[in-house]
DNA sequence: ACAATAAGTCAAAAAAAGATGACTACACAA
DNA sequence: TTGTGTAGTCATCTTTTTTTGACTTATTGT
């Protein structure tokens, strides 16, 4: 019970989980547009076309879950919820150039 | 017929051809090994557990098809065939490395 | 009060990715 | 000539991801 299933979640690779996280049809989009500037769910929708909903909502919270984004609740006036990029989303920009770059 | 499925295929967002290319399954574990040493189609069956002919050869096939591995057939005695990394793939070797050092 | 917008959730269907097993083609070795 | 190793392909099945559409709850605007 100690060596079965588990050798199968370990990962051999180490960039793979940083990989994975940014994989998922509109995960570098999404991050992407953090970079730019604060998402909102509504407007991202609109502004990524050929998305939805649905994976949009588990991408945003995947994101959120692995410590790229953070979804703050804005209490003000129109009160609406916004995902800002936190400092590890901050410290994948220059790899994002990078890749950019070679491409 | 000008601007109608093209849309959809256009990427928007620059790094996600490569970071597409580093996603599936075997891709990034196949990459690192690369880096290590020219691979070799039934050695890396071997190495990689839980793999399987099919997506390897899939996955190797895409790795080549972007450029960062080619095919050389081997003719010398034991006659056979070594996947290498190219210049582009030796230039994503640091990005590698940055990706590892944040997770 | 009524409609609209924001930010979702849920179940089901469709599409894409991965796994399995059978099979091929070539080179070599016994 | 039979068997083994390398390097695959092909069709099919299963699993995972993505898409669709209906529905919800709360807050605004008219």
């Amino acid at each position: 019970m100690t060596t079965q299933k588990e050798a199968q979640s370990e990962e051999t690779c180490p960039a793979q989980g940083l990989l994975k996280l940014l994989s998922g049809k509109w995960k570098p989009e999404l991050f992407r547009l953090a970079v730019e500037a604060p998402l909102r769910f509504s407007s991202v929708l609109r502004q990524i076309e050929g998305s939805n909903k649905q994976t949009l909502s588990v991408a945003l919270k995947e994101l959120e879950e692995v410590g790229l984004l953070e979804r703050v609740v804005i209490k003000q006036k129109p009160l609406h919820v916004e995902y800002n990029l936190t400092e590890k989303g901050i410290s994948l920009i220059p790899i994002f150039k990078q890749l950019e770059s070679i491409s």
